[in-house]
DNA sequence: TCTTTTCTGTAGCGACCGCTAGAAAATGAG
DNA sequence: CTCATTTTCTAGCGGTCGCTACAGAAAAGA
């Protein structure tokens, strides 16, 4: 049952597997799922829910995926890829960390308010009260995490002089962090992306004058 | 069974009611409802737990408080005034809006990281991933009120000429809120007071230099 | 005492939860 | 073709959900 998602890719011919072929794509399936998870939470998303979204059966979900809670942890991998990099990206090719966060905060705006999907982050909410202590401590970790590399980012602008060798970086991190996840509840509690922007616009004002 | 739970005072002599009497104190009983979906939230606090950390069968639990959904909102209301009106009572009694939102922010930093009690609050979180969309909205509701709250306050300020003319009201109160509620969130992940009140003490840095 | 009223405890309702056994269906290998 | 393998579909498992019918217990009033 390990290993039951990948395909074994051949050398030349593409040889199909031996038994009855799956009836349905792997990845869009999952990419319904994340849709599902996203928008309800990982416990108000309930397996049949599940199964009607992506359009399979229990078994077939079951075979495929796991278990619900594997499942999860696959959506929310592949939520850090498909929407959910915009952060790491700007930290690793913005020149500052002040540059890094401005474009993070400018590009959540946009992306906690996009159309055709769930707003907010999947990583902020879908994981909050939840019964699960194994699946609540998985994203609140990527939250920790995700403070923590705002923090060595700002850490290494100090040492580069780029910022004052008297900045508080964790207060920093923490505020950036802070901004995150307020700007994700607001887009879930119906905030517009101009108002998001304004928002971002004003917590920029924390950092030095340019 | 309206107003079930109220005992209706008697002038001098006090005359308890006609049949059997209660066998828990309402308030009490109440409280410990108020814990249970502080620290779990609504959906993921089954009536088990409630009855259980209650104290009180189930019958008695729906013959007090009517059903699930009933006492969650008295619990809601009990929350407000007993641990969520340190807001309210900040924009009423501090001379200016920067002063209030500034108390205010301390004051979360203590209330969010409280020993003996859940941190966070309340009406950030327990309704999150809630099924239900009644009890989803009465709560985003009541964050969307803050934030109204805040800009009325600010725009008070401006025409008293507290405030710049030119300010985004609007934006300014968006993001004290985004601010308590990251706030709220990092102390549900573990964030203590002192990490939270250097995070706030930062926020406060958008405004215009004292 | 007896009746009336209200609360308590037991026991269980139907509905949904996550999950799976087992048979049928669809493919490749021989 | 038959056989082995894998997926699909149907049906349903045990468990928990929110909630309640019912009988007995504890009080006031007659």
């Amino acid at each position: 049952m390990v290993d039951s998602g990948t395909e074994k890719a051949q050398v030349g011919k593409v040889s199909r597997p031996r038994g009855r072929p799956r009836s349905f794509d792997r990845a869009t399936a999952l990419e319904k799922a994340l849709m599902a998870f996203w928008e309800h939470g990982y416990e108000a998303t309930s397996v049949s829910e599940l199964t009607s979204a992506m359009g399979i059966g229990a078994p077939s979900l079951y075979a495929a995926f796991g278990d619900k809670q594997a499942l999860f942890a696959e959506v929310v991998r592949e939520y850090g890829v498909r929407y959910g990099s915009f952060g790491d990206r700007a930290l690793a090719e913005e020149p500052t960390a002040r540059a890094a966060v401005e474009r993070m905060l400018r590009e959540a705006a946009v992306e906690y308010t996009a159309p055709g999907r769930p707003h907010g982050c999947l990583v902020i909410h879908a994981a909050t009260n939840c019964t699960s202590p194994e699946v609540e401590g998985s994203l609140r970790d990527r939250r920790n995490a995700s403070i923590a590399a705002f923090e060595r980012r700002m850490r290494d602008d100090v040492e580069a002089g780029e910022l004052p060798a008297d900045t508080d970086v964790a207060a920093l991190a923490r505020h950036t962090g802070a901004i995150i996840q307020g700007m994700s509840q607001q887009a879930r509690d119906g905030a517009s992306r101009e108002e998001l922007e304004a928002l971002a616009e004003i917590a920029m004002a924390i950092w030095p004058r340019t």
